[in-house]
DNA sequence: CAGGCTTACCAAAACGTTTTAGTAGGGCAA
DNA sequence: TTGCCCTACTAAAACGTTTTGGTAAGCCTG
């Protein structure tokens, strides 16, 4: 049943080694005989050993181990968008021989959980996913010292390490496009705005209003308030409410796709009498093979995003000066009634 | 920068105590003196005092872990389904003091994974979820020895711990309901048939139809084959071509909410000229408010069975021998156009 | 007032590793 | 031959807890 597992100091009794030859042996020192290496690598092999992780991390102060604390009173957990970061993060962590220890706690709460798992050396690094505007949990983080990545920019974020989109960047583009493309009434279906990525969104749009001198008017925003099923339809159905509305921009595909059944009963078709465009994640829940060329879409991996999080957190662990500061990149793919040639003539 | 924790020997130095003094007063063992254990706890507190927790497994061989190992080949990750059962687990673990270490790998490896975690001491405990039909996983940790549980039942179920709905009651139940008002032609949008859970749906539906005697081509059955946003609309789109359907049983009410946008082309509208059944797994990324009444739902919180799964399994971590074969509870709301008492009359 | 019980403390071992600071013995240069 | 280096090994300490098996002092009992 319960049987205790092999330990080293089994292997060592077995060849008649000391424990240290043991661990040098298995670890890769120099100061091994080769004959003898191998001799310990078979009878490792032959017994199944795993060093103990929990004597490994007393020992080395190293416990491999990177936390994910989420939000338990917003709806974040249950949001695609969150399963397809953190597969990503799943596999990096994988690849790189960490876990990911992974718990909830209302927001309140969480640097409380931050702080214990620094105290008890639960894990080496943190991943903030999804920050809002002023986020408590960063100016926290940076005080412990402990390596934390977050996953979009925010205030200050020049002192700690971070992976995300070019946001503004991106909208800005897509703004742009629209307007080169004669659209003049946009509706933009945006993310909550308490969070830093939508807003990072309407900066980009109301940049490229800016530069081109027209009102603030131009565009309509509704945002989401949840992550939710379908909240792409209803946000639909008000922008639908605008008559005049010729160009939906979107936050995310995933609503794009379900504001479509919003636009048959306004007598629209996308492509057609109304242009659809919108950043896509990529989504391996979401097939968007229907929307190509229907819809003019800024793709960028989450998932991708997901792994560079991970590996940039593990560099900075192993290396606590180690900075990263990415932007995954964005790659545009066009719908048919949009052309790009028209963005010169502006 | 990075600061050693605080620890008893620390505190221990502080106090002029023994560090066997400190440990025991901090866990409650009777052989304290009261105002010693007040002046401990307060040192603790003013130091932020946490035990490390890799001493303390090592010593104990508890880890207070718990695995959930994610398939990394198909793309249930994504799936909001599975973003709900993991918040009831994360709820569950935080209120018992355990943490969920969260690890992708592709099918062919998960076997590995917990032989690995086994081996060297990671975790105390597996969940699995989303089982199949033969699932070797299954077999391979009833040979370990290690604590489990499963999400559904299965073969050999008697053996081991598990959560679970009644799957072939509840559908077993829908079935006659439509039947006895008066449907004889039933699509049955289903989940991938190499689920469990899929299967003893499946085998409800059977079931009821051979108990009133009616052909199996009463219901025609139409598997998902991966979980994807929209796959409700596309096979509702396939059953629609069935020109005979007078009503739809769904296997969730994420794809009978999608599903919504391929009725209206084929002329139908839900409690009106055709009756909508799926199970409702109350997922809080779906609001089914505008459901109420339209559709008959059977309702059962997965985000429960993720809470019992874990508490289920910690029981069991905690107590070799306790064994948890739940099943979480279901409560049917009807639609409108739907007559209970009819069932009485069959 | 001896003996036993109770209260409040503690030293040391144990958990399973990694790492430090060695050593023994053989070969080689001067 | 002496001294030095190199190769291949090892003893012991350390990581921070929990637990075992104590003990010393005070009190009670008869």
């Amino acid at each position: 049943m319960n049987k205790r597992s092999i330990t080293i100091k089994d292997l060592a009794a077995e060849l008649k080694l000391s424990i240290t030859t043991i661990s040098r042996a298995l670890n890769g020192y120099s100061d091994v005989g080769e004959s003898t290496r191998d001799r310990v690598r078979e009878a490792a092999k032959k017994h199944g050993y795993r060093p103990n992780r929990n004597a490994q991390r007393l020992v080395t102060q190293r416990t491999r181990n990177i936390a994910w604390v989420q939000s338990d009173n917003d709806k974040k957990l249950v949001d695609p968008h969150f399963s397809e970061v953190m597969a990503g993060v799943l596999r990096g962590a994988r690849l790189e021989g960490y876990d990911i220890v992974l718990t909830s706690d209302t927001t309140e709460h969480q640097i409380d959980v931050y702080d214990r798992y620094v105290r008890d050396n639960s894990v080496d690094g943190f991943i903030i996913d999804l920050p809002q505007h002023d986020d408590p949990r960063i100016n926290s983080l940076l005080e412990t010292g402990k390596p934390f990545i977050v996953h979009s920019r925010n205030m200050r974020c020049d002192e700690y390490s971070w992976v995300d989109v070019d946001n503004p960047g991106n909208y800005r583009k897509l703004t742009q496009l629209l307007i080169a493309n004669g659209h003049r009434k946009i509706a933009f279906v945006n993310g909550d705005a308490r969070f830093t990525f939508a807003r990072a969104r309407q900066k980009g749009v109301d940049q490229a209003l800016q530069e081109l001198g027209l009102p603030a008017s131009t565009v309509i925003t509704f945002n989401a308030s949840h992550p939710m099923a379908n909240s792409g339809f209803q946000l639909t159905q008000m922008a639908m409410q605008q008559k005049d509305v010729t160009a939906i921009l979107y936050s995310s595909a995933l609503m794009a796709v379900e504001g479509q059944a919003a636009l048959l009963p306004a007598g629209r078709i996308a492509g057609k009498n109304i242009a659809i465009a919108t950043m896509d994640d990529m989504l391996n829940y979401l097939d968007l093979t229907p929307y190509e060329g229907v819809f003019t879409f800024v793709r960028s991996s989450l998932r991708q995003a997901g792994e560079k999080l991970v590996t940039g957190l593990i560099a900075q662990c192993e290396n606590s000066s180690a900075r990263t500061q990415t932007i995954v990149p964005s790659k545009f793919s066009l719908a048919k009634d949009i052309d790009a040639s028209a963005l010169k003539k502006l």
